[in-house]
DNA sequence: AAAGTGATCATG
DNA sequence: ATGATCACTTTG
C-alpha cells in the first residue's frame, strides 16, 4: 500500500532527499481524473545560495522565491524556452534548496517526463502534501543507486561544478 | 555540432 | 526597453 510522503520527508537536507526520491511513485492527477504514476529513477540535489549551480545562488528574485518555502512544495521552471523542469523543495524555511526530478521510468530526461505527465508552470509552488493534482507516493521500493556530476551546469565553479549530487538507479 | 525557444534578470 | 543567459531535446 502505497503512502503519500509527508512534511516531515521533505524537512531534510537536499542532499538526504535526493537519494531517497529515487524509487519513490510521483503521481500526477490530470483535470479529466486520469492518474498517472511513474518511479523516480534519476534526481539532482540544488543546495542554497552557495551552490553556485542552484538558480539562489542569486538570492531572493520573483522566481526563485517558492526555494525558500518550507520543504514539501513543487518548483516548476521553463527551461531554454521549450522545457518545464520538475524540482521538489526540501529543508527548513528561508533555506533555498530544491531536489530536480531528472527522470522517472520509461521517460529519460527532466524534459521528457514533464512532457508526458503535463507537468508546466501552473504546477509551480503547489504543496505535494495536500495537491490532488501532484504528490509523490512510497510504496516500500528502495533501489540500489550511483552518483555522478550534475548535468549541465558548466556555467557553475567548483566545487559545485564537480560535486557528485546526481543520483540514478540502472 | 547546433538550432529552437521564451521566461528571467540585470542594465539603461 | 533591450540583451544575455539558460538545471534541455532533437536533428544532422
Amino acid at each position: 500500500m502505497a503512502k503519500r510522503l509527508m512534511p516531515d520527508f521533505y524537512a531534510e537536507h537536499a542532499l538526504s532527499v535526493a537519494p531517497l526520491l529515487l524509487g519513490k511513485l510521483l503521481v500526477r492527477r490530470l483535470d479529466d481524473g486520469t492518474v498517472l504514476k511513474y518511479r523516480i529513477t534519476e534526481t539532482e540535489a540544488y543546495c542554497g545560495e552557495e551552490d553556485t549551480a542552484c538558480h539562489a545562488r542569486a538570492g531572493r528574485t520573483e522566481r526563485t522565491r517558492v526555494l525558500y518555502e518550507r520543504g514539501g512544495v513543487s518548483y516548476v521552471y521553463l527551461c531554454y524556452g521549450i522545457h518545464s523542469l520538475l524540482n521538489v523543495v526540501t529543508g527548513a524555511e528561508g533555506d533555498p534548496q530544491a531536489v530536480l526530478i531528472r527522470g522517472v521510468e520509461g521517460f529519460d530526461g527532466p524534459g521528457k517526463l514533464t512532457k508526458a505527465m503535463d507537468i508546466d508552470r501552473k504546477l509551480n509552488a503547489v504543496d505535494l502534501t495536500v495537491s490532488d493534482s501532484l504528490w509523490i507516493e512510497d510504496d516500500g521500493f528502495v533501489p540500489q543507486y550511483k552518483t555522478s556530476k550534475r548535468i549541465g551546469i558548466d556555467y557553475a565553479t567548483e566545487p559545485y561544478k564537480s560535486a557528485p549530487w546526481r543520483f540514478f538507479t540502472e
